[in-house]
DNA sequence: GAACGAAGTTGATCTATATCAAGCGGGGCA
DNA sequence: TGCCCCGCTTGATATAGATCAACTTCGTTC
């Protein structure tokens, strides 16, 4: 637990400096939650209440086409940041799903003390001003990553760059995120043998 | 030109109040540019210096493949803002290329200016902070859009949510932004009878 | 450690969309 | 006024990847 709000301080910090009673204040409204594998943080539908910090686990957000199959969209694990965030700036039902791919253990913000603490320091200001940014940088390249190659080269490049989340993910879940089926993902990992 | 900065003013005022003396000061930093339709506002590889407000015209964004073709990512017109965003916050050299596809009238503001009134003013700070929320939640629900549905579904959704956008943009850069080639579109195209 | 179900593999076929190619039409410029 | 270019259309063909189906392997549970 500790240990888990030393490590967000340390995301946190990344971003912003905060003075000792900043941070005082600003994590004393953390609080941890666990998941067990296989339950979800959100459903669609809801609207998000909660800003997570994924301390320990791996978590994947996925949305359900109206055919009833499920694309994932994204993982997050050690040291990264989880909810449907898009749900929760807005506050208004997601259609997102987010579930633990093992189980996990997080440290959680409500919408309404982060809204206060937006209101009360400026350095929290920042952090959420770049965080976002952060978060957007990232999107503009996912899109890119997306737009620009074939699912072979997104295969190729996922293998490079994030060779850990082969262990991490299965791969039915790793060929929906690049946008193509299980069996095409097997095809491929069969051909560059891995 | 204050009629420009009159209705950036209401665009920025709906996501944060500024006091007169804050707007006073924010506002002088942006300055008048205007391109021509072909032009470039940025290209490839150039960190991007500004941030733009759309007064008049319709802007391109799009990304140059390996192979030569390009493929449009965005389109922005009146009141909206422009700009290789990532690159902008992030300053570092963008993959994009954004070109008037029509005249245009832009309102601009310098990184260095921007991050001056972020430090100057919380109110910046905060509308810094929605600002990229909003374009966030914007990204998300484009990564929805173009992993949940097909060609033909994301081509009627386009027609039903921005009918107006048939007649500003040509139909080959909307046929890149579906993910499709203009032949394809244009087939949808007289398949709807359009 | 047997046995069940889920995940992954492999092969055969199908289909949406790309690609290639040729012709059409209208707006801008001499 | 006419010409030229570019954007669009239309048809024929090719192909990446999906779908369908059967089989294997692996990981959990009793």
């Amino acid at each position: 637990m500790n240990e888990a709000i030393e490590s967000l301080k340390a995301s946190v910090s990344k971003l912003a400096p905060f003075s000792p009673e900043e941070w005082a204040d600003f994590s004393s409204h953390w609080a941890p939650q666990n998941l067990s594998k296989g339950e979800f943080l959100i459903k669609e539908g809801q609207i998000e209440k909660y800003f997570y910090f994924v301390w320990k686990g791996v978590l994947r957000a996925y949305i359900m086409k109206e055919d009833g199959t499920d694309v994932s969209v994204g993982f997050s694990y050690n040291s990264d940041y989880s909810g449907a965030y898009d749900s929760f700036l807005g506050q208004f039902p997601t259609d997102f799903n987010i579930h633990a791919i093992s189980d996990t253990l997080l440290l959680k913000i409500s919408y309404a003390d982060l809204m206060e603490q937006f209101d009360k320091y400026k350095s929290v200001e920042r952090w959420g001003r770049i965080f976002n940014a952060n978060i957007l940088i990232g999107m503009a390249r996912r899109q890119l990553e997306v737009r620009s190659f074939s699912a072979e080269e997104r295969f190729d490049r996922l293998m490079n760059q994030s060779p850990h989340i082969f262990q991490l993910v299965p791969q039915k879940y790793l060929a929906s995120y690049l946008g193509m089926t299980p069996e095409t993902f097997s095809r491929m990992r069969k051909k560059k043998s891995i």
